[in-house]
RNA sequence: GGGGACGUAGCUCAAUUGGUUAGAGUACCGGACUGUCGAUCCGGUGGUUGCGGGUUCGAUUCCCGUCGUCCUCGCCA
C-alpha cells in the first residue's frame, strides 16, 4: 500500500486559506457552488463543509496546465473538482467580507473533474428555497447546505459534551437491545417478525426503560446511553417515529440527586454544544403549583403573567358569569398582561375570545386598567373599591390588560394557560434566544382514561408513589402522587423521569390496581419483577430528548431540521422509500401473510 | 382516525367572476464579456396545471374521489 498523497488530493479545506498562505501552491477539493464567466476569466466558488473559496481561472495565467481553461468552461453546479493553484491576496476593494477566505483567492494552475453532476432538483446554495418534500427526497443534497450542516455539527458537539460530562461523573455507556419485547401499555410498538420463532415478534424499544433498571439491579450503579427509541404513533413537528434520548439511571438516589446532576449536565452541554449560557438554578415546581400558576405542566418561564386565582373576589361581584361558575364548583382566574391595554383593540380581544372558546372556555372576561378604574366587559361589575381590589390582586397598573376565564378548574387552566402563551408571544415575551429551564415534580400517579373506563399510569408503571407505605391505590386515586419529574425549558418538555419502585410487592400492587393480572405481569415484566427478588437497589433516572433540545437551542422549526435523515409525518422515508413491501420469499420465511391489498404494480 | 392548508416549467411562484396561445424570476442550453462574488447583457429549450372522475359550449379555476407534503386534534404509559 502506498502512503503517498495522490496529486489531486486536497492539501487544505475550502474554509481555511487566508493571507498567511500567500503565494503557497495548494490543492482544494470540493463542489462547484457557483461560476461566473467573463470570457477569458472565470470565477468559481468551491464549497466543502468548511467553507467556500473563490477560484480564479485566467486563460493567460502563467504555468496553467494546457486544457485547464477548456475544462473549466464546461463545469456546472455541483460538479466535484480538484483545483491546484496558487494562493493570491485580493486587492483591498475586492475582499469578500462574508467569507472566512474572502481575503484571498486561488489562481488555478490545474483543474481535475472528479465527478460530474446532473442539474440538481433544487439549487443547493443556501439562498435558494426548496420545499421540504423535495429536500427530504434528495436529503444528501440538502445536507450540503449550511443550515443542516450547522445543526448536525452542533448536535454532535452537544452530544460529545454530554458524553464527556457523564463519563466524568462515573456513568457507564451501556448498549441495550434493539430487538426486545413488546410492552402492553404505552405507545404502539414497532414489531419485527422472528424467522426462527414462527409467529413470534420482537418489538423495537420505546425506550430502554426496563433494561436500564436491570442495569441498576446488576450493580452498575450509573448507566447512560444516547439511545434510539421507537414509537409507532402519529407524528408532529416535534415527533419522529425514531428519536434519540439521553437516557440515564442512578442507584441509591433521591430526586434531588438526579435533578442536580442532570441540570449540571444540561447546562454544560448547552454551553459546549451551542455556546448558550443557561441561568441556574432551575426552579422546581410541585405539579399542582405549576398548574395553578401557569395552567400547564410545562411552564414557559421566559415571562411572568402568571395565573391568579380570583374566585374569592368573584364571589363578591354581581357578574353572573363569575358567580355562576363559582356556584357550580368552578373557579375564576385571571392574568395581567403588562402594558398590553393599548396593544389589543376590540377586534384583538375578540380574537383572544375566539381563541379561548376554541379551547373549551365559554368566554373571555376582560378589562383594561386605567388611571380612574376599569374599562371593558367586566368594568361595570367592578366599580370603585371592588375594581381597585381586583387590580391590586392581579398586581395591575394603568395600561395593563386583565383577562379572566371562569369555568371548571380543568377548563380554566387549559384556556388561560394557552392564552398566557399566546399573549406572551404576541407581546414578544417569548424570545427564542432566551432559555429558562425548570423542573416539575410529583406528578399524579394515575389518570382516568374515559375511553377505556379505567385508571392508567400517568407517567410510567415503574414510578414510585411519593408514599412508600401506600397500601390501597383505590382510595383517593386522583390524589396519589408519584415521584415523577419533568424537565422543561421554554414551554417544551425536554425530559421525563422518576424515582422507581424497587420492591416487588409494591410493583405488583400497582399492577394489580390497574387490572393487570399476575399472569400478564409475568408475561410482560416477569424478568424485571424476578430481578427485584434478588436485591434491587433504590434507583431513579431520566430520559431527555436530544432532537428537541437541539431544535430548541438552534431555534429551528421542528426536529426534522436537526435530523440527518428524517421521515415524513406519515412515517415514510421519501429518499429510501421505506417502508416497502416484503417479497413473497421474505414473507414466507418470516411466517407472515399480509392482509393489506397491494396496489397493482 | 378527525379537521385545516397546499400541490401549475428542474426550482420558487403568478394567472381577474369559469374564457384568446398558462406567464415571471431563477436554474438549464447557446452566444458576448479579464475582476466577479445572488455577475451582467442577448437569445433559446422547458407544461399530462399531482392523479381519476363529474358539472359546463369552455375547468389551473367549481364539485366528488384519490395520492402526496405540511400543520393540528385524538394518540404519544
Amino acid at each position: 500500500m502506498t502512503t503517498k498523497r495522490s496529486p489531486w488530493q486536497r492539501t487544505h479545506t475550502c474554509g481555511e486559506l487566508d493571507l498567511a498562505h500567500k503565494d503557497q501552491e495548494v490543492v482544494l477539493n470540493g463542489w462547484i457552488e457557483n461560476h461566473r464567466h467573463h470570457g477569458q476569466l472565470v470565477f468559481l466558488d468551491l464549497r466543502d463543509r468548511y467553507g467556500v473559496t473563490q477560484i480564479v481561472v485566467d486563460s493567460e495565467a502563467n504555468g496553467m496546465v494546457a486544457g485547464t481553461f477548456e475544462t473549466v468552461r464546461r463545469l456546472g453546479a455541483e460538479d466535484v473538482v480538484s483545483v491546484r493553484g496558487k494562493v493570491r491576496p485580493r486587492d483591498a476593494d475586492k475582499v469578500n467580507k462574508n467569507r472566512s477566505t474572502g481575503a484571498i483567492e486561488l489562481l488555478a494552475l490545474q483543474v481535475i473533474v472528479l465527478s460530474e453532476a446532473d442539474t440538481p432538483p433544487f439549487e443547493v446554495h443556501d439562498k435558494a428555497e426548496a420545499n421540504e418534500e423535495l429536500r427530504m427526497q434528495y436529503r444528501y443534497l440538502d445536507l450540503r447546505r449550511r443550515p443542516l450542516q450547522e445543526a448536525l455539527m452542533k448536535r454532535a458537539r452537544f452530544v460529545t459534551a454530554i458524553r464527556n460530562f457523564l463519563q466524568q461523573n462515573r456513568f457507564i455507556d451501556i448498549e441495550t437491545p434493539i430487538l426486545t419485547k413488546s410492552t402492553p401499555e404505552g405507545a404502539r410498538d414497532y414489531l419485527v417478525p422472528s424467522r426462527v420463532h414462527p409467529g413470534k415478534f420482537f418489538a423495537l424499544p420505546q425506550s430502554p426503560q426496563i433494561f436500564k433498571q436491570l442495569c441498576m439491579v446488576g450493580g452498575l450503579d450509573r448507566y447512560y446511553q444516547i439511545a434510539r427509541c421507537f414509537r409507532d404513533e402519529d407524528l408532529r413537528a416535534d415527533r419522529q417515529p425514531e428519536f434519540t434520548q439521553i437516557d440515564l439511571e442512578m442507584s441509591f438516589v433521591e430526586e434531588h440527586d438526579v435533578l442536580d446532576v442532570v441540570e449540571a449536565m444540561f447546562v454544560h452541554g448547552m454551553k459546549e454544544g451551542f455556546g448558550i449560557d443557561v441561568p441556574q438554578p432551575f426552579p422546581r415546581f410541585d405539579y399542582f403549583e405549576a398548574m395553578d400558576k401557569y395552567g400547564c405542566d410545562k411552564p414557559d418561564l421566559r415571562f411572568g403573567m402568571t395565573l391568579v386565582d380570583c374566585t374569592e373576589l368573584a364571589k363578591k361581584s354581581d357578574f353572573k358569569v363569575f358567580a355562576g361558575a363559582v356556584a357550580t364548583g368552578g373557579i375564576v382566574k385571571g392574568i395581567c398582561a403588562e402594558g398590553a391595554a393599548e396593544k389589543f383593540s376590540r377586534k384583538g380581544i375578540d380574537e383572544l375570545t375566539a381563541f379561548v372558546t376554541g379551547l373549551g372556555a365559554k368566554g373571555l372576561a376582560w378589562a383594561k386598567v386605567t388611571a380612574s378604574g376599569l374599562e371593558g366587559s367586566i368594568a361595570k361589575f367592578y366599580e370603585g373599591d371592588k375594581g381597585k381590589e381586583l387590580v391590586a390582586h392581579l398586581g395591575g397598573k394603568p395600561g395593563d390588560l386583565l383577562l379572566f376565564v371562569a369555568d371548571q378548574k380543568k377548563v380554566v387552566h387549559k384556556a388561560l394557560g394557552d392564552l398566557r402563551l399566546k399573549v406572551g408571544g404576541l407581546l414578544g415575551l417569548r424570545d427564542p434566544k432566551v432559555f429558562r429551564g425548570c423542573w416539575v415534580l410529583n406528578f399524579p400517579m394515575f389518570e382516568w382514561n374515559d375511553e377505556k373506563g379505567r385508571w392508567q399510569f400517568a407517567h410510567n408503571p415503574f414510578s414510585a408513589p411519593v408514599n412508600w407505605d401506600i397500601t390501597d391505590f383505590s382510595v383517593d386515586t386522583d390524589r396519589i402522587r408519584s415521584r415523577a419529574y419533568d424537565f422543561v425549558m421554554n414551554g417544551w418538555e425536554l425530559g421525563s423521569g422518576s424515582i422507581r419502585i424497587h420492591r416487588p410487592a409494591l410493583q405488583a400492587k400497582v399492577f394489580e390496581f390497574l387490572g393487570i393480572s399476575p399472569e400478564q405481569q409475568r408475561a410482560n415484566f416477569g424478568f424485571l419483577l424476578d430481578s427485584y427478588k434478588f436485591g434491587g437497589p433504590p434507583h431513579g433516572g431520566i430520559a431527555l430528548g436530544v432532537d428537541r433540545i437541539v431544535t430548541l437551542a438552534l431555534g429551528r422549526e421542528g426536529i426534522r431540521d436537526v435530523i440527518a435523515f428524517p421521515k415524513t409525518a406519515a412515517a415514510f422515508d421519501l429518499m429510501a422509500e421505506a417502508p416497502s413491501y416484503g417479497t413473497p420469499e421474505q414473507m414466507a420465511e418470516l411466517h407472515i401473510l399480509s392482509t393489506a391489498k397491494k396496489p397493482e404494480s
